[in-house]
DNA sequence: ATTATCTATAGATCTATAGATAATGC
DNA sequence: ATTATCTATAGATCTATAGATAATGC
């Protein structure tokens, strides 16, 4: 039907924005290419056109994958009041534990892209430092030490909120999978965002 | 070859340790029933007398895996001196990132079993349940506080852990993997090992 | 004329089943 | 005689390729 260099780029972002949801829904060994294609709205003969293998598909849908819950994110990070608060309570909220196909792909296709090529897990590594980065800017507004010990508890912190949100994927009890989110928020709320005294305060009364 | 009730026990353990195994490595959906069947020394055609479907051997592959990981645990949680620590640095050990095959469940598998079948879950929920109460004796141990800030500071250490191995497998630079474990391992160690003085001191100071 | 997509298919692999074989226990 | 395992195969699905079709741009 299409034969113009513009549709084409569409039909190939298509493709890519479908296995990136997909993917994240259904692990990326779940799908196949014929269903990734039908899904899109095109044939599967097609495919080969578009990318040389279907890894060649795993790594542009891992990179759009990982761009989404990104912007998510830097989007959160960067409001002028509460950011920290903010973005605590919305990675692990229900709903991103629940919205498999958008989600963060940092926790949703941690074990896959472990598990695949070079360029899905370098594109992984560079979300992983931005948003450590972001992360550390946050603490840095909380007036929270040395840039070592910021980065440090950045990345405790970014530990936490992906195996909460993990955890509390895999749970099939209700009430332990809330649980788990409040409780790994309310600690990173607490534990980050608060003046020290107030903490002890905290820690130690009700 | 075999016609005993004994040695199809054995059997069906090989087969079911060796899924375990397999299905840590590969993924639940990364090796199919011929191939672990075969590494069992065994023919595929007589999986389906061992289980109604492959759906019951991830559920029972899924429970056998669920164990291994928390005997380790465990054990290293029963120590008398310094299990604490004992129990962070060897969850978050380089072996422990790469031993996929013998690892903890609760985050290699975390991901296919929030995708896999009820009895697979119910098996993680009660990992997750045994994991909590380990850790939050542990906090006991340390004086910190009511019951219920143990259990939400139990509820966070553990999404430190599993979110802390997760992402150290999943990047590629060897320098952040090991960063990542060793400052997720700092933060559990001086954020709830420490007497609150000595914590307010590091915290601030060098 | 070019080329994005389609139809059709090769060859491998997957889960699952049927019936044969051979070691155990009566 | 029973039955754990084997050989063989059905039918579905997977990745990948070859060649046909039809819409675009000269």
């Amino acid at each position: 039907m299409g034969r113009s260099q513009t549709h084409k780029k569409e039909s190939h972002d298509r493709i890519v924005r479908m296995a990136a949801a997909r993917f994240r829904e259904s692990g990326v060994d779940g799908i196949g290419v014929a269903k990734l294609m039908s899904d899109s709205g095109l044939t599967h003969g097609g495919f080969y056109r578009h990318f040389a293998s279907r890894d060649e598909l795993v790594a542009e849908a891992t990179e759009c994958a990982l761009r989404d819950g990104g912007r998510a994110v830097t989007a959160l990070a960067r409001l002028e009041h509460g950011a920290w608060r903010k973005l605590v309570d919305a990675y692990l909220s229900p709903a991103h534990r629940d919205g498999w196909a958008t989600s963060c792909a940092v926790t949703t296709l941690a074990a896959d892209v472990a598990r695949s090529n070079e360029r899905a897990r370098s594109a992984y590594t560079n979300q992983v430092g931005v948003y450590l980065a972001l992360l550390a800017g946050l603490l840095e507004g909380e007036r929270r030490g040395a840039a070592r010990s910021r980065r440090k508890q950045a990345i405790a912190a970014l530990s936490t909120l992906v195996g909460a949100v993990s955890m509390a994927r895999a749970v099939n009890d209700k009430k332990l999978s809330e649980e788990i989110l409040k409780a790994a928020a309310d600690e990173l709320k607490s534990h980050l965002a608060l003046p020290s005294t107030q903490r002890r305060l905290r820690r130690h009364g009700a």
